[in-house]
RNA sequence: GCCCCCAUCGUCCAGCGGCCUAGGACGCCGGCCUUUCACGCCGGUAACACGGGUUCGAAUCCCGUUGGGGGUGCCA
């Protein structure tokens, strides 16, 4: 890995330095997306792999907020992508240095660039470039049109960067190796747009240098690009490059790039459903990447000491929801009852719409309720929205009979008119202190009524159908003893005079 | 169109020339456990895209084909 750069001193960029003066010899990353309104998991992942090369490797990760598009800029949208990163844990050194502040250094750039003779400008419209290519014969693209029209600076011109005619541009890739680009397949592209302002390949290169960034590690999607920034290095005469590594593409299941339109791709998404933010980080680890040991599920902490870059492939992932299902299920089961009362209880008043700010009472009933259900609740849930599922019969206060369950356990099941009656006739002598014996007098009741009518009888379905509307859930003692034994004797009641 | 990347079970990852009759995990199927549903445990299913080389020997190296993807903006 070409990891340390030989920087002469602590900025490359000669009069153009900056404030980021420190010993090149540890690796600083950037985390550098662009605030789009929300965080994407891909980017997420490309965070989590820099912050991971940083951790390893003792050195840094800054972030840098790619707004040179004054349209980018906004509170809300900084927000949309701290916040989320703050959840998943990943932290960073330094304060976020916006782009956009370092207009100064990016412009002075530019005019460097054009004082040099490696920049021009351009007065010439999307129409009349392609009007130029008609005319000419020649493929959609720019060919260096304005390269000796000798175009005055003004209001709309924008600079063009002028790119070697042959030759090759060489990006050595840490996942990729050596990717070799002919020079005559690079246009001439824009450094400073028609408004002014810098574009982000300027700003890169600038910002990546003056920044003493020695990895830059990003979406495959940039590959294409990155023999401008090169060439830009190059003509600034920064030295030598950072090392590039271009992680893997997300994919959905039809093998695309994630899409906003098609995929779910808003870090927030899975977090209001219930995905723990360490199984959302386990889960996008191994995406591209693979502890040597084979051992998948393990403590973030673990995956820092076995990070390796180079290890990275070079294959686009799928990110599969149903594995981040079994991730999330394995962390949750491992959560301590209490820990995981306080990540449940918001989910619990109604599924996939976790409650702010809960009353105090009802939060109380709640949490007792996820406290005292936790191991089986666990054993249960994949993610935290399941979870109201479950237990919305305790909570509610009112049963909605499931017609097929009550069919199987009422109408078709034996006697249980008998397991009705006999069940509430001796709970009403118990105090609901135990569950065990509330199991033990409803299974008892079968028992009794096998034994009397000469062929099995389950006690079992009629009461839970009485109790819960449903053929299927939990074990029935606990939370029999939750409902409290005046709600348990009512219904229990109620489904006798509805049969 | 042009440029670039990628290619082992359905999926994610192991394999970096002989240890591979290709390993693990998820999923799926079957069994055990269980007077619900689950959890857990055990077992099974399933892959080196194709064709040429190189080599004593290739999933592993090279070339081509096919297939998939990305880029091709005064977005990043």
């Amino acid at each position: 890995m070409t990891s340390s750069r030989k920087g002469s001193g602590p900025s490359r960029l000669g009069r153009l330095v900056g404030s980021y003066d420190r010993p090149v010899s540890l690796p600083r990353v950037r985390f550098a997306p662009a605030p789009t309104g929300f965080l994407h998991v891909g980017s997420a992942r490309t965070a989590l792999f820099n912050w991971l090369f940083a951790r390893r490797s003792g050195g840094e990760m800054v972030l840098r907020i790619e707004d040179t598009d004054a349209s980018l800029k906004t509170q809300a949208y900084v927000d949309a992508i701290v916040e989320p990163l703050r959840w998943l844990g990943l932290d960073w050194d330094g304060e976020p240095v916006f782009q956009s502040e370092r207009r100064g250094l990016h412009l002075a750039a530019i005019e460097r660039l054009l004082a040099d003779g490696r920049a021009y400008f351009c007065d010439l419209s999307r129409a009349e470039i392609e009007q130029r290519c008609e005319e000419a014969g020649l493929p959609v693209g720019y060919h260096g049109f304005s390269r000796h029209r000798d175009v005055a600076d003004g209001p709309g011109v924008v600079v063009r960067f002028r790119c070697d005619d042959d030759g090759a541009t060489v990006v050595n890739d840490i996942v990729r190796g050596r990717v070799s680009f002919g020079n005559e397949s690079l246009e001439d592209f824009v450094i400073r747009r028609g408004d002014g302002s810098p574009t982000f390949h300027l700003a890169n290169a600038v910002d990546d240098c003056d920044m003493g960034i020695s990895h830059v590690i990003r979406g495959e999607d940039l590959l294409n690009t990155t023999p401008r920034v090169l060439l830009l290095w190059e003509a600034l005469g920064f030295g030598p490059p950072p090392a590039y590594a271009h992680l893997p593409l997300l994919v959905n299941a039809k093998r695309q790039k994630l899409s906003k339109r098609r995929d779910d791709v808003a870090l927030d998404i899975y977090r209001g459903r219930g995905y723990l933010p360490e199984a959302m980080v386990n889960c996008l680890a191994l995406l591209g990447w693979g502890p040597p040991d084979e051992v998948e599920i393990r403590p973030l902490a673990e995956i820092v000491a076995l990070f390796d870059l180079e290890a990275v492939k070079p294959a686009p992932a799928f990110f599969d929801p149903v594995r981040l299902d079994h991730i999330n299920s394995t962390y949750i089961k491992a959560l301590p009852p209490e820990q995981f009362a306080d990540a449940a209880v918001p989910f619990m008043f109604q599924p996939d719409a976790p409650k702010e700010d809960p009353d105090a009472t009802e939060d109380a009933r709640v949490r007792e309720v996820a406290v005292r259900l936790a191991g089986d609740l666990q054993d249960r849930i994949d993610k935290l929205a399941d979870v109201g599922g479950w237990v919305d019969w305790i909570l509610s206060g009112e049963v909605r009979y499931d017609e097929k369950a009550w069919h199987k356990a009422m109408v078709k099941g034996r006697a249980a008119a008998d397991v009705l009656a006999m069940v509430e006739a001796r709970l009403a002598d118990d105090d609901f202190s135990s569950a065990e014996r509330l199991e033990s007098i409803v299974m008892g009741v079968g028992d009794k009524l096998s034994e009397r009518l000469g062929e099995r009888v389950r006690s079992q379905p009629p009461v839970r159908v009485a109790l819960t509307g449903r053929s299927a859930g939990l074990p029935l003692w606990e939370p029999m003893r939750l409902l409290g034994k005046s709600e348990t004797l009512s219904r229990l009641h109620a489904a006798r005079t509805r049969l």
